[in-house]
DNA sequence: CTGAAAGCGCTAACAC
DNA sequence: GTGTTAGCGCTTTCAG
């Protein structure tokens, strides 16, 4: 299938370049390494707590005492080390996020939004991977934990016994979001995925629609939208759903291959619901392959990447939800909660949005 | 365009669920929070040390001890703090990587996969996103420089003269991606981008074309993956290839309209290089509005996103550029030169293959 | 407005 | 094998 042209995969070894070399060997005061606080300090003429006080709270400094100051650090290229900061403060100025992924672009936007925001508000993202089987969590969240992050973002609302005894134990504010609950651990950013569900079977359902089928990657909150999909549409008699399950997440590969399979057996259906964008997109292109008009001959329901399917299948129907502002309402209700204060709302529900656009 | 079906934008306002009161009030031991490592030594009745011992160098204790502190850990649900770990010992196990954006799946594959491998091996990474101007690569590396990483990672190998100095006097380890040059600072995993855009003129032009465009995301390394492609045009004689620059990222929106312009042009292009997959597809989606054939009437050509091509529109052409290889050589790199060692070779050129799939 | 003393929680050395 | 003694570099009191 893909032929590889003259693919120029010469491996370049450089000559022993020479490596910044590890300890001492400097000409800087100290012994060990980096500028501190106290060389600072000295070089100014002031004690070590003014520094201090110049770089996090100028306000209590005369402003004679802070040029001093500034200049001292910038001649000694001074970088605060935040590791003792943190360790004496008790307030680290980071913020955990746990995500399933961000090699989707689900939850890359969301990651990016809320690190923009906290950056802002001097705060630093770490950012914790768990996988889709979210297996991982639990051994993440104490490495996470062990840097005494200020506030911890999870997403999703399901998580095993030990994790939320030990993020209870951290008294830390916890934000959940792409869900919906109405008691979350702390606080919530997301909306109801059953819900979502329900509504995408109402719209199929008024377009006249009657044979369905589902195409969702096997994980909880996509199961929660079969469930609500499948839910309405029993509501409506409506039983015999074909139901494809792939793994997450959902791959252009699978969708397509569900397609196929879909395409090929006996009375296909109307309309398929997935379960991400990208499954969709693999539908569409097992559908358009096949020269099936969309969505004359197959209506395709995608769920959340809107920017994508709106420039390369106009007849992509799809539930839009805007994956920055869940990043930015949750790094301002996890300042918030930083700070002290109720966290905006406890529970935001972002709400989502049938989006159709005019068919191919 | 897009119409708005049955939104259910409710804001649902929970009432004041009580958030988990900060200070005190648990009837820990400890008078400030957490449970540190002395609680759990005298639990244990044990000494401090053995404790770390028993969590980093179990080897030095014996069975016996191991089992007694492993059971006191577990009863406190002791999470050792890593903020004072690191200040002790002088190694964070953190390590930083500093990326554009991880909103395209361009580096956000990269980022896991690096991140997945310096999990392994006991290490966080720290993200940062210099954004595309890079204009916050200082700002956020004074940032990052403060958490004392072990290591450090960036994208590209043009940075300021201040980047340049902060990380020399950081005297740890840099590994630079994504692009290629003979002296790195310290360590490189990537390939020449100008190489790869006179590669793909190559292709082109055997291919019989003669009259190309441009479509070109405003970033450095598009710039010289153009800057290849038209050298090597202009070598065989040909230099009016049409160029169109666009903000960076590439969208499928401003690629699109790129093509718009290109095609209602006279003399429309017989091939289009684009700097990214995204651009491509907002170049095909336009095409394909016009109903033109692919390759037939418009030659293609993607840079990077292999997976995504293949299915969409199997006409594209592209640059294949294993991007999770450059996370993982990049994270063995970085342990390398972590360990003191020289760092697998100084200078990894990963390659890239130029990727051609049968027409539509 | 500035400083001195004490300590955050851990680990590097060196004893024993 | 295990413990003791000192810090790591900063910020928190509390004085002046």
């Amino acid at each position: 299938m893909a032929r590889s042209a003259p693919a120029p995969s010469r491996r370049k070894t450089a000559d022993g370049k020479s490596a910044p070399e590890r300890p001492g060997g400097h000409a800087s005061s100290r012994s060990s390494g980096s500028v501190t606080l106290s060389d600072v300090a000295k070089l100014a003429g002031v004690s070590p707590i003014t520094v201090s006080r110049v770089l996090n709270r100028p306000e209590l400094v005369t402003q004679d005492t802070i040029d001093i100051v500034r200049e001292a650090i910038a001649r000694t290229g001074y970088v605060p080390n935040l590791l003792a900061g943190g360790l004496a403060s008790r307030r680290s100025r980071l913020v955990a996020a746990l995500v399933p992924t961000i090699a989707s672009s689900m939850f890359a936007e969301t990651v990016e939004s809320l690190t923009d925001r906290l950056a802002e508000a001097g705060y630093q993202v770490l950012l914790g991977l768990s996988g889709y089987p979210a297996v991982r969590e639990d051994d993440l969240l104490d490495a996470i934990l062990g840097r005494r992050p200020d506030g911890i973002l999870l997403t999703g609302i399901k998580h095993s016994p030990a994790t939320r005894q030990r993020l209870l134990a951290a008294r830390i504010p916890v934000v959940e979001i792409w869900d919906y609950t109405p008691t979350p651990i702390d606080t919530l950013v997301g909306f109801s995925h059953d819900e979502a569900g329900r509504e995408v079977a109402d719209y199929l359902l008024a377009k006249g629609h009657r044979r369905f089928a589902v195409v969702s990657a096997d994980d909880d909150r996509a199961a929660l939208r079969q469930k609500g999909f499948l839910a309405e549409l029993a509501a409506r008699d409506i039983t015999d759903a074909r139901i494809f399950t792939v793994p997450a997440p959902g791959t252009l590969g699978t969708g397509r291959e569900s397609a196929a399979r879909l395409l090929d057996g006996e009375a296909p259906p109307e309309a398929v619901f997935c379960s991400s964008d990208i499954l969709a997109q693999g539908v569409l292109a097992e559908a358009l392959s096949r020269g099936l008009s969309i969505p004359g001959d197959l209506a395709v329901m995608g769920f959340g990447d809107l920017d994508f399917a709106a420039h390369t299948f106009p007849a992509l129907t799809t539930v839009r939800i805007d994956r920055r502002a869940v990043g930015r309402l949750a790094a301002e209700t996890m300042l918030a909660r930083i700070d002290g204060r109720p966290g905006i709302e406890t529970v935001i529900d972002i709400g989502f949005q049938v989006i159709e656009r005019a068919s191919a």
